[in-house]
DNA sequence: ACCCCGATCTGAACGGTGATTAGAATCTAA
DNA sequence: TTAGATTCTAATCACCGTTCAGATCGGGGT
């Protein structure tokens, strides 16, 4: 937590490629939520922060208070849009697949592929401590919908018990998410003398050689 | 983030069940260890910090960094102590079941008791912008213990790919640890009309039906 | 063309947190 | 009793979330 840089906010504007040289911008509430992502991307989770987040976009700390109630509303509105994304990825999946073990495989493969190509989103889609959801129904909803697309398939193709099915396939992946994104699996390739990559290939190839 | 009661530390010394009415205790490495698992288990990993962990602990701000040199060094202990506690319990599944399949079973199943009834051990051992792991080689090696037992095992049983098996199997229960964890599977509940043991439950039945 | 209004943003402030350090105080063991 | 280890107190400094009065802007009514 030693931070040298004492920063003022947005006198100069940085005004990278963005225009409007000052004041209004009109889409303030799009550009905080893309400040956060890109935020969470670069410097981690930790660095999350109301205020750093408007610096990043370069406005000041009051500003974001016209777009969101509070810092936990910013996260679940991001929580929110990452889990539309996510449905939309896996029902992508879903469709462009042929048969019941090729959609499973690829649901699981996309969510996957989410989680690492989108790790912000993922973090802090899955930080309760973070987006206190209690408190954000939208964003519930939006994850509901989400894992709906996989248990729609799961309840279609005839497992014995669908339930079981539709939690082991969302744990494995999920399981592989986290690791690839918390850095356990490049880690550990020493052990394995695999990189990350050929780890979740062999995952999945496991995966597939174990559905039906 | 609003609290009111202004505190102040040792003073009063709460000094509930712990002796020592004063000053030294000699163990005071010990019970910060001990205070921050207590603290990440009833109010959340986000009130970890270094003077809420001495306030727990009954002790100054200050008195922490005779023993660690910063905060990250305190978790990166805890994380050390959770993967060695961690390892302990994989092993003794694994030996107390017969047979590849029903090792390979109880140990997963141990990696997800583990989580679920050591919530703060798994979440700290898992937060990498938390222990800073890079810079604990002891974590780290610690880690790759506990994933000596299970991939010991795996190497032995003579699959086909050792490797997809034995990261497929730590994916699968580290995917189940984390959502449950993170309320995910409680959460869902009313989507499937179950709870959370339940799913858990059938997750690692059908685990059990697919090894071999 | 003007002016006014509401939405938007600034900048400063309040009250609080945190990490970390320096030096004084206290206890233990020799 | 004194040395050394341990812990305390107090203070520094950087941030944070949030609020608020006032500056600024865009657009609608006249």
């Amino acid at each position: 937590m030693v931070v040298k840089k004492r920063v003022t906010y947005a006198r100069p504007v940085p005004d990278g490629e963005r225009k409007r040289a000052s004041y209004h911008h009109g889409a303030l509430r799009e550009e905080l939520l893309e400040a956060c992502v890109r935020l969470v991307e670069s410097e981690g989770i930790g660095a999350v922060s109301l205020r750093r987040v408007a610096r990043e976009a370069g406005v000041s700390p009051g500003a974001p208070y016209h777009h969101f109630p509070d810092r936990a509303a910013l996260l679940a509105a991001i929580s929110t849009r990452g889990f539309q994304q996510l449905a939309v990825e896996m029902e992508t999946a879903r469709s462009g697949a042929d048969g019941f073990r090729a959609k499973l495989l690829a649901m699981v493969a996309a969510y996957v592929e989410f989680a690492r190509r989108h790790r912000a989103y993922f973090q802090l889609m899955f930080r309760p401590e973070l987006s206190e959801p209690e408190k954000h129904p939208d964003a519930r909803a939006a994850g509901d919908a989400a894992f709906a697309v996989l248990t729609g398939v799961v309840a279609e193709c005839g497992a014995a018990d669908p339930d079981g099915l539709a939690v082991s396939l969302w744990a494995f992946g999920h399981g592989l998410a986290s690791l690839a994104i918390d850095g356990q699996l490049g880690r550990r390739g020493d052990l394995w003398n695999l990189s990350e990559d050929e780890l979740i290939e062999r995952a999945m190839r496991f995966l597939d050689s174990v559905l039906d």
